[in-house]
This record gives structure tokens, sequence and C-alpha cells, in this order.
DNA sequence: GCCAACGTTGGC
DNA sequence: GCCAACGTTGGC
């Protein structure tokens, strides 16, 4: 079973949300990369909730996928800021998959201590330079983070 | 708020 | 297809 992380500004949408609403649509991921990856998650493959762009950047918990990529209604939509102008209902370039709630970190594990991690030296997370919002997790990697904790 | 690094756009 | 200019990401 594939693992995967995912980032998220808290501001727009945190791990707490997520557990408030226990379930939530991943969408508005507007790079080819990211969405090729998201294409691959599976119903039931679980993610680290990243958040980025705020004081505390880090993995703040666990999300599982609940529904696989299917069109990301954010494109079609005019009055959301991740609209499209060229998307159109047959021709929609963007996925999202829905998500719910599984775990929050009491501590969220700060990215200055993941750049630490030897085991972690290959996750796009830490590599120089790396923009990936969703990147595939290798299930050692997977295990060095929860250990972490 | 700054700015380095990146991805995308568009003229040629 | 090249590449400069631009907009975005995201840590600090």
């Amino acid at each position: 079973m594939p693992y995967w992380l995912m980032k998220s500004e808290p501001d727009e949408f945190s791990i707490r949300d997520l557990k408030k609403m226990g379930h939530g649509r991943w969408d508005g991921v507007r790079n080819y990369q990211a969405r090729n990856f998201m294409r691959q998650m599976q119903e039931g493959d679980q993610f680290f909730f990243y958040h980025s762009s705020c004081a505390e950047p880090g993995i703040a918990g666990i999300g599982r996928i609940s529904r696989s990529a299917y069109p990301d209604p954010t494109a079609l939509d005019p009055a959301s800021p991740y609209h499209e102008a060229k998307a159109r209902d047959d021709a929609n370039p963007w996925s999202a998959v829905d998500v719910e709630f599984v775990d929050a970190f009491a501590t969220p594990l700060k990215l200055a201590l993941l750049k630490n991690e030897p085991a972690l030296h290959e996750l796009a997370l830490v590599k120089k330079g790396s923009r990936l919002s969703v990147m595939p997790v290798s299930e050692d990697e997977w295990q060095a983070i929860l250990a972490m904790r």
C-alpha cells in the first residue's frame, strides 16, 4: 500500500479542520507532477498532512484517501480561487481526491527535524529547492517518520 | 516582508 | 525549441 505526503497551508485547510469535519476534498492542486501522483492514489492509502507557509512548517498528522482521483470541481467554478478559464466540463485537466481524518500529532514534526533525519534525505520534501506539494513516501520513510513522533 | 528557487508563459 | 520574463511557492 503506497504512502504519500501532501502539503496544505493551515490557514486554508489544516489537520484540525480535517479532524473537525472528519473528511474533506483535496483540491486546487495546479502542478502536473503533483497531479500525476494524486492520480496514482487509491482508496485506503494513507498520507502525511504537511503544514506549509506557516509559523511552524512540518508534518501535523495523518489522513487517508477515501476516494481516488476525479475531475477537480474548483477548476470549473468561476467563484473559486482555483478556477481555470481553460478548463471545460469534458476537458478538465485537474484532479481532486477525497480524504478522511486519521490522526493529529500532539506535536507536529517540524521541517528542521525532518531535514536532520538521514533516513529522509531522499524525500522530495527536504530536498533543496523542491516545491512539490504532493509526493510519494516509501515504506521505510513512512516508518522513520512515525518513529520520530 | 524578503527573496531564492522553481514552473509556466509566450515572443521569437 | 530556446530562453527571458513573470508569477508562485514556501522557508526564514
